[in-house]
RNA sequence: GGGCUCUUAGCUCAGUUGGUUAGAGCAUCGUGUUGAUAACGCGGGGGUCGGUGGUUCGAGUCCACUAGGGCCCA
């Protein structure tokens, strides 16, 4: 009988499946979102809209996507649906990068494992673009995977032909302003692959050096400044590259570093980092050492010394670089042969000097001593010094320079491919002046017309702005777009706007690898030459490429200002914060130097991905596994919804525990839908629903929450705070304000009354509209479950009619605001949580009661109370807002405070409601049941 | 070494212009329910706010220093 009677009841009724089973259940929904072109209903929709441009910064496609993607893409994808729901007119082209060394360097590795030596850069160039194509592949379907929704069609992708010409157009617009130029800088150069190498390329080995200390005599002027009277005084530098002395230009020491002038036996005077002197005193074997006189750096800077064997000056500069780990705090410097040694001379006003040819040999220019002449620097093997090497010690020995000389250990680079010492180089190089034009004033002058997200961003920007030394933008790769200036048998450098400009237009339709096929006569063949060039027979292409960064720092001219349904420049860019010296920087100079202005409104940044302790995420940890295999476990709903409930404005930590505690907020969340859709399976809008102004109390509350949550949630989400949204204010809204309270009190009504009750209809109403507006709230953040939940909503299956993509976000209904009853409910609520939720815990504790239904409160209160008098205006609803079976007011004059007590509920417990009544009454059918019941039996 | 930045319960986050016993969700422990049931309710325990020192009648909230993370440079 039992169970006839709960066949009775309104029990809530769907096919929205309890568990989410998103693993399985996202990609039918993915195919379905594609059935229906989703992404073109959108813009349709939304075409008259206001324009809102966010420009995807495009991933490298060089492997599996993982979890800093993930953030990337998700953060777009959520701002995105937000605003298409908002009616913005916002199409999202996804865009992809793929020149570059990562991709270049892993190609020629294949090729040369398969034994291949004689490959042509047109090989290496099309393997690279095979390699970049495949991932493309996998990445879009790993983010399609992930619910990015975007133009997958109309992708952006910086090898496409249409890109090389546009990326070509903004650096003709760069050589007709005349800020580019070409200068020496330091490469690593292999001698016997006659090629410069990047970092990536170079292994760091175990090598014997010959270490050297020397002295550089000191000027007469210099001596006089420092007050040492000996002829004989010197600086004292070491190196353990002899053969880079020919090319000394100066001596660095530190400003804030004490240096000792100090009188030697053998070797006259001599200055060394007062910290290093015991240690210069013992490898120099130095007797008789007598310190006559200490001075700071920064007292040498500019006073002269004289080079070694070759007649011309060596001055001291101040670097900061310098240290007194070893040697002697006086470091040999060569603008031509080191980075820091090049940074030096540049901010001094040095030659980049470097004496060598191609294949490591020193050149004839006149000042290289004719002993020196055409030694080669490179090392044989079996730790025989080079000959230059050894050319250098015999000269500096010969003239009494050479103070000590040692063999030492280290760890120094070698080329991956011939696996010898690699040598730091100066080479002509590519550059673009950034102040020639008052750019870089103007680049920072820009920033003052951006909006950062979070604000530091600027500060961060700002600094590399105004640090950044001209822009090297040439380098030794094949796999890029060519540079393309040409070349005189004497070495000559041509390079011309318009001749660039009539490149890019065959560029746009066969791509730049004609560069690679082509000869310069063949590629200059149609083109009006400038009257100063050599004719094109007489010309070479040049084999430099462009810096990656021009690629993508290119986008927004080869894109935005490109497509009719983009403009310029872009409302928003959101990258992670390492691309401030990036994409972000590189995109700005672009702009600046060709358009005058910052290519981006707002700049949105965020954090990077680390493991729960806060330290970074290595390779071998198991939270750095692939995107996909995170989506295979957990779903994609729940990898989005854990992206968003973090600030990403700092770091953003990752454990399986703490996507799995998302994961059970996620199910908290699935459940209050599933509740929702299932208590509106007979209820029909237009033949049900009651007027909002005769809601009972309860719903007015409810709905009262509501119209506070949406202007939260639409404020969070404004201001790209998608964790507030979800944290602060729809996870405590589903936990508490509709599962423990609305929901909870409102399963009595719902199930247990007559199905029209108006108090049951009223109810529903309510819950309708939550329903639909609560589940657009989410929708951008879980946009899987928000559409299933829709669908189900609408024809209690999988797909509905509607895409709640397609929907609007939603807006306040001024009818929902009732301050006042909502603030009732609310004390209501919070007085039973803190008086009466204790004493009947106790009354569960002692076995006295169950659930809470068999209790009931018997409050005493004084009238004057206020407390007292709200309880006693809401005396009829109090035992189902509490859901108790009975709660008695008493209205005493004696009591000052309210007495509140709890006990079991008095009479008999009606089979149906679980309510304990007075008394039953006789159904026919039904056997006894509480009075209220049996009305409501009567409809059934 | 430099620039920017982060540090509040086991986890993720809130904490307005400095002001009563520092909040939430999840987790945990106990418990009720078996009509949201691999679901839901109720109760409990758990932070003194990275550390130190200041300013103040009073600081998580301002200042200085310091420790430990992160990104980018060197």
């Amino acid at each position: 009988m039992a169970q006839d009677l709960k066949d009775t009841l309104n029990l809530p009724q769907t096919n929205f499946p309890m568990r989410g089973n998103l693993v399985e259940r996202e990609p039918k929904r993915i195919n379905h979102w594609k059935k229906i072109g989703l992404y073109d209903q959108i813009q349709a929709k939304n075409s008259e809209g206001e324009s809102f441009i966010l420009h995807d910064g495009p991933p490298f496609t060089n492997g599996d996507l993982h979890l800093g993607h993930a953030l990337n893409k998700t953060l777009k994808d959520t701002i995105l649906r937000y605003k298409w729901m908002a009616g913005y007119n916002a199409p999202y082209i996804p865009g992809w990068d793929s020149h570059g060394l990562p991709i270049e360097h892993k190609v020629s590795r294949e090729l040369q494992d398969s034994g291949r030596t004689d490959y042509t850069p047109l090989e290496v160039r099309k393997a690279c673009a095979k390699f970049a194509d495949k991932y493309r592949l996998i990445q879009s379907e790993q983010f399609e995977r992930l619910g990015v929704t975007a133009d997958w069609a109309n992708e952006y992708w910086t090898i496409h032909p249409e890109y090389e010409a546009a990326e070509l157009e903004t650096f003709a617009n760069f050589v007709e302003q005349g800020i580019v130029y070409r200068s020496k800088k330091p490469v690593y150069w292999s001698i016997p692959c006659a090629t410069a190498l990047a970092e990536a390329e170079i292994e760091y080995k175990d090598h014997t050096s010959i270490s050297i200390f020397v002295k550089l005599r000191l000027s007469e002027a210099a001596r006089t400044q420092l007050d040492l009277p000996d002829e004989d005084s010197s600086i004292l530098i070491w190196t353990t590259t002899p053969w880079t002395l020919p090319a000394n230009l100066a001596v660095s020491v530190h400003p804030n570093i004490e240096y000792s002038a100090i009188k030697t036996q053998a070797h006259g005077t001599l200055i060394v980092a007062t910290p290093l002197l015991d240690s210069v005193t013992n490898e120099c074997k130095l007797e008789g050492v007598e310190t006559v006189a200490t001075y700071l750096g920064s007292q040498l800077e500019k006073l002269e010394a004289r080079h070694p064997f070759i007649d011309r000056a060596s001055p001291i500069l101040l670097a900061e670089y310098v240290t007194t780990e070893s040697g002697t705090g006086c470091v040999h410097t060569a603008p031509g042969h080191g980075l820091d040694d090049y940074i030096t001379g540049i901010n001094n006003g040095l030659e980049v000097y470097c004496p060598l040819d191609d294949k490591g040999c020193y050149v004839d220019d006149g000042q290289v001593p004719a002993d020196l002449v055409g030694l080669s620097v490179l090392e044989t093997g079996n730790g025989k010094p080079s000959d230059a090497n050894l050319g250098v010690l015999k000269i500096i020995a010969g003239n009494g320079s050479l103070i000590a000389k040692k063999k030492i250990k280290h760890s120094y680079p070698h080329c991956w491919r011939s696996k010898t010492p690699v040598v730091f180089r100066a080479m002509d190089q590519w550059f673009v002046a950034l102040d020639k034009n008052g750019d870089r004033a103007r680049a920072l002058e820009s920033l003052n017309q951006v909006n950062f997200i979070p604000s530091w961003g600027e500060n961060r920007i700002r600094a590399a702005v105004e640090n950044r030394p001209d822009w090297c933008i040439s380098r030794q790769r094949t796999w890029g777009v060519p540079i393309p200036a040409f070349y005189d048998e004497d070495g000559g450098a041509y390079i011309d706007a318009d001749v660039i400009r009539a490149i890019s237009k065959k560029v746009a339709s066969s791509g730049t690898n004609l560069w690679f096929e082509q000869t310069a006569a063949e590629i200059l063949d149609g083109i009006q030459l400038p009257a100063d060039w050599p004719s094109a027979d007489k010309l070479k292409c040049g084999t430099d490429t462009l810096d990656v960064w021009i690629d993508s720092g290119s986008s927004h001219r080869a894109v935005l200002q490109k497509r009719p349904n983009l403009k310029w420049p872009a409302d928003l860019y959101l990258e992670g914060s390492d691309q401030h010296r990036g994409w972000f920087q590189s995109s700005l100079w672009t702009s600046v130097i060709a358009d005058k202005a910052a290519p981006y409104k707002n700049l949105l940044t965020h954090g990077f991905i680390v493991k729960e302790d806060g330290t970074k995420l290595s390779k071998s940890d198991g939270a750095a596994r692939p995107l996909n295999e995170w989506i295979a476990g957990y779903g994609a709903d729940i990898i989005r919804l854990w992206i968003c409930s973090q600030d990403y404005r700092g770091d953003v930590p990752v454990s399986d525990k703490i996507v799995k505690n998302v994961a059970n907020n996620y199910r908290n969340l699935r459940n209050t839908l599933r509740f929702q859709i299932g208590n509106l399976h007979d209820f029909d809008v237009a033949r049900d629903a009651v007027p909002l102004d005769q809601l009972n109390a309860l719903d007015k509350w409810a709905l009262n929450e509501l119209a506070q949550l949406v202007r939260k949630v639409t404020e969070a989400y404004d201001a790209y705070e998608f964790h507030r949204a979800f944290k602060d204010l729809i996870d405590p809204f589903v936990a508490n304000t509709l599962s423990a309270t609305y929901h909870d009190v409102l399963k009595d009504r719902l199930y247990t009354r007559s199905p029209n009750d108006p108090l049951r209809r009223s109810s529903q109403t309510a819950i309708h509209i939550i329903f639909s507006v609560f589940t657009r709230l989410i929708a951008p953040l879980v946009p899987f479950t928000a559409d299933e939940a829709w669908s189900y909503a609408q024809n209690d299956s999988d797909f509905g009619d509607q895409a709640i993509a397609l929907t609007d976000w939603p807006v306040v209904d001024s009818t929902w605001d009732d301050a006042e009853t909502a603030s009732d409910i609310r004390a209501l609520r919070s007085f039973l949580s803190t008086q009466l939720n204790d004493r009947l815990e106790a009354l569960r504790q002692q076995k006295t009661i169950g659930q809470s239904l068999d209790a009931k409160a018997i409050i005493t209160g004084n009238s004057n109370d206020a407390e007292f008098a709200r309880l006693k205006k809401y005396e009829a609803d109090l035992a189902e807002l509490f859901i108790l079976s009975e709660v008695s007011l008493i209205e005493s004059q004696e009591v000052s405070e309210l007495e509140i007590e709890v006990a079991h509920a008095d009479g008999v417990r009606c089979p149906r409601s679980w309510r304990w009544v007075p008394e039953l009454v006789e159904t026919e059918r039904w056997g006894a049941v509480s009075a209220r019941c049996a009305e409501a039996l009567k409809s059934i």
